[in-house]
DNA sequence: TCTGGGGTCCTAGGACCC
DNA sequence: TCTGGGGTCCTAGGACCC
């Protein structure tokens, strides 16, 4: 999809389809989220800091977020999608790999399919898409990149070389500033290049898998199939502060916030996790992670947030001030309903825990959680102060 | 008015096992 | 008497993607 929270957004506000439009929060620490092509004139970028996006356009309209209608859109445009071909394999939001190779007896050869594709999903969404087609993933992304804004472009099989042959080293899909630089240094600019280069040479530069991937896709080469499904490997939240906390009280009570959002969506998608994982950035970006693995799976935020409170505690901060707060549950694996320790601590506070999501569903989460969570006065009092 | 939040994958060292 | 070779798992950090 073009642009897409921006080109969500516009739907709403027709009023503004000509005007540079950046989706983002406006003050404090937000980057660009999305931008249209108006404001892309102007050198606004995702992931750039607002501040900088408007000191590049001053006239640029920012518009806060609301992923639940991209969400919501996405879905609209993956269920075309799916009427070309069930072989579906969503890489974000707003992007997907079809393979249409079983599709070209009903709906005629790749270009008709994408040229087809890209009038239905602007009949049906008013959303514009950028279709690539080719043999391999890799040329079909490559190709739908170079076809941005609005267009298409089927790169067939007996001119991939060619195709990508002249680009430069950094328009590859995984070839980001820290590789380009290192690549670029040793004389490596385009795919050519990389392509002239052995193996092993490229191998020793950036380490054996990148290396031989990159070698490989440099010469076309590129196995893998379009997937329609793939397992969750770790699910996590974060929060940057408006401001620095040095508090580690405060820090603590962050972090059962996040425990609790990261315990609610491993329990709904039905998983559990080995590890638990702190992520701690400072206010000079300075970034530590910490994990552990724990005897027993788990999707209950009392438990995560143990786990999170004892690396902190672990932790050497030496005061300093705190700019981001995460927790991740990695190595899921599927929650079974086990029978054994039903009496157990654990299993009471699942028990707490599931009745919580319940009433979250009636009352909202913000109101539910704190009660479930916090069996000690001190902190239903600190909450209460905090939290009104 | 510096730098989000959701992720995946890879590397390297060390503990540990046979 | 001073040192193998196979492997797995855990932890920390970093590159990269949208």
């Amino acid at each position: 999809m073009d642009a897409f929270f921006a080109s969500v957004e516009l739907l709403d506000h027709p009023e503004l389809v000509d005007r540079p439009v950046i989706i983002g929060h406006e003050g404090g620490r937000g980057i660009v989220s999305s931008a249209n092509y108006a404001a892309r004139r102007y050198g606004v970028r995702s992931a750039m800091p607002v501040g900088r996006a408007l000191r590049l356009c001053p006239n640029a309209v920012v518009l806060h977020p609301h992923y639940e209608k991209y969400r919501d859109a996405s879905a609209r445009v993956m269920r075309i999608f799916h009427d070309v071909t069930p072989v579906v394999e969503p890489l974000s939001i707003d992007e997907a790999f079809l393979d249409v190779a079983g599709a070209v007896r009903l709906f005629g050869p790749p270009a008709q399919i994408a040229a087809d594709l890209r009038a239905r999903v602007r009949r049906e969404t008013g959303l514009t898409c950028s279709v690539g087609a080719g043999a391999t993933k890799f040329i079909a992304k490559l190709a739908s990149t170079r076809s941005k804004p609005d267009g298409l472009l089927v790169v067939p099989p007996e001119g991939a070389l060619d195709f990508l042959r002249p680009l430069p080293i950094g328009a590859i899909w995984g070839v980001g500033p820290a590789t380009r630089e290192s690549l670029e240094r040793r004389g490596i600019r385009t795919v050519q290049d990389l392509a002239d280069t052995p193996r092993h040479v490229l191998e020793g530069w950036v380490g054996a898998a990148a290396g031989g991937k990159l070698h490989d896709l440099a010469w076309g080469r590129d196995a893998r199939r379009v997937t329609t499904s793939r397992a969750d490997k770790s699910i996590g939240h974060e929060n940057t502060f408006s401001t620095d906390i040095s508090d580690v009280a405060a820090l603590k009570r962050e972090l059962l916030d996040q425990a609790d959002r990261v315990a609610v969506r491993l329990r709904k998608g039905g998983w559990r996790a080995r590890t638990i994982s702190l992520k701690v950035r400072f206010s000079d970006f300075t970034t530590i992670t910490r994990s552990h693995t724990v005897p027993e799976a788990t999707d209950l935020a009392r438990r995560i947030h143990e786990e999170t409170v004892a690396l902190l505690d672990a932790a050497d901060l030496r005061g300093r001030a705190v700019r981001l707060l995460g927790t991740r549950g990695e190595q899921l694996v599927r929650a079974e309903d086990e029978l054994l320790g039903l009496w157990s601590d654990q299993e009471q506070w699942r028990g707490v825990e599931h009745a919580a999501d319940r009433a979250a569903l009636r009352f909202g989460r913000g109101a539910v959680m704190p009660a479930a969570l916090l069996d000690r006065p001190a902190d239903r009092e600190r909450l209460a102060d905090s939290e009104g």
